[in-house]
DNA sequence: TCTGGGGTCCTAGGACCC
DNA sequence: TCTGGGGTCCTAGGACCC
């Protein structure tokens, strides 16, 4: 039978800003959200204190002071890297892995004769090689391998490992998982779940097939079925092609003049063109978006507005000239933006396009050059070359205040070791 | 005062066609 | 006056994930 492991690092964020500051080692660390929002990660001993992943941080702030929580910005570039070094350890150990996002892995472990041995292995390998602490749980389907790791992390005496290929184990597991710790269960149907009488992770499991179907849908049937060691879910080594970008961001202060906004859509869209470039993409739809908080007691306002290119691009200008076109569009005075962005879609690989049956096919060589040219200077002097619609000031940009050094990215911020 | 950003998949309902 | 049934495609919104 086949087994899944799932490797998931141990408060991951905070785990990294912790290699490089190792004063901080069994103190209450925080990492924040872009623009210093909310709580996106935080060590075991925040944890203890109550706080949540989300928790804005002005309803936290009187633990962060009374408990001298130390506090970081998110600083994506240097998780990237260390998340890099964590899977290139992790791919030593099997030939088949899926890196599932920036701190998990998922591998198949078919044919170890000692699980618990192994995975204890990989602990310690992981550990030594870049300083991050892991849990391992291992299953016959991906759901409980899910369920393992949360037991890892949730009871010390475990060390971190959890072999749940054993029926009686997931049973007894089970019994004890709220049905809302349930990979695939999110608040909602948690909620409905309970109103159902449905609390534990084995009552979802004992579900009438049938009923699940019904009454929810298909992915919750399949979530039952995986409780049943039932593999539905496969291990995806190959990542398929994705199907869209989005450039967005919630503004330091709210936006009320139209001016700015544009700049910061043309901001989203250069980015967003930069981003299928890097991945050799081409996308054929932008859509626009501006929006008031949902959270304010003002009036609320919030507009998609979408365009089609003849033909599939990556060129700056074909976005550029469309989501201006589009903003205006959308753009009512008199309200308080919050946030704004632009999402691509019709994504396809640059190599495979279709071409246009009443338009002449465009010759892309000239504006793939030109492209590349901006994308390599720009690589080498942080954003030197922009278009006329984006602004140098972008004083709407992120609050960072709390931002750690890029330890493993920039020669200036190498760690120097006394 | 202050509530992230980036993704995926599924479903329901409307428009339209025969 | 009467106003079907079956199908496709598209979109918006819901739900989940990290």
């Amino acid at each position: 039978m086949t087994t899944f492991a799932l490797v998931d690092c141990n408060s991951f964020y905070a785990s990294v800003e912790r290699i490089f500051r190792p004063d901080l080692k069994n103190k209450p660390v925080l990492v924040l959200s872009n623009n210093d929002a909310c709580c996106v990660a935080k060590s075991r001993e925040c944890r203890a204190l109550g706080i949540k992943t989300g928790d804005p941080l002005f309803k936290i702030q009187h633990l962060v002071n009374a408990h001298k929580i130390t506090v970081f910005s998110s600083n994506y570039t240097l998780y990237a890297d260390i998340s890099a070094r964590v899977m290139h350890t992790l791919e030593s150990f099997s030939p088949r892995v899926e890196i599932y996002s920036i701190d998990e892995c998922f591998m198949h472990l078919d044919g170890c004769k000692d699980l618990e041995q192994y995975a204890r292995k990989i602990r310690d390998t992981v550990l030594q090689y870049t300083g991050i602490p892991v849990s391992v749980g291992m299953a016959p389907t991906k759901t409980l391998a899910k369920l393992a790791n949360h037991a890892a992390k949730k009871y010390p005496q475990t060390g971190g490992v959890v072999d749940l290929t054993n029926s009686s184990r997931q049973k007894r597991l089970c019994e004890l998982v709220p049905v809302k710790d349930v990979w695939g269960v999110g608040r909602r149907i948690g909620k409905r779940l309970e109103n159902m009488g449905i609390r534990t992770a084995l009552q979802l499991a004992q579900m009438d097939l049938k009923v699940v179907r019904q009454k929810f849908s298909i992915v919750l049937e399949r979530t039952v079925r995986e409780l049943n060691e039932e593999s539905c879910i496969e291990l995806e080594e190959t990542p398929a092609t994705r199907r869209q970008v989005i450039c967005s961001r919630s503004f330091g202060s709210k936006m009320t003049e139209q001016g700015p906004m544009r700049e910061a859509i043309a901001e989203f869209t250069t980015r967003g063109a930069e981003k299928l470039r890097k991945e050799k993409l081409r996308a054929c739809v932008i859509s626009v978006f501006i929006r008031t908080s949902p959270h304010a007691n003002r009036s609320q306002y919030s507009k998609t507005a979408t365009g089609r290119l003849i033909q599939a691009s990556s060129d700056s200008r074909d976005f550029l000239h469309l989501a201006g076109k589009l903003f205006e569009q959308i753009w009512k005075e008199g309200y308080h933006y919050a946030k704004a962005g632009i999402i691509l879609t019709e994504i396809c690989p640059e190599n495979q396009m279709q071409l246009s049956l009443l338009e002449p096919p465009k010759d892309s060589a000239a504006s793939d050059r030109l492209m590349q040219t901006i994308d390599k200077i720009n690589q080498t002097t942080n954003g030197k070359v922009q278009f006329g619609s984006q602004r140098e000031e972008q004083d709407w940009f992120m609050n960072r205040t709390h931002l750690s050094p890029s330890y493993t990215t920039r020669w200036e911020d190498l760690p120097v070791a006394k």
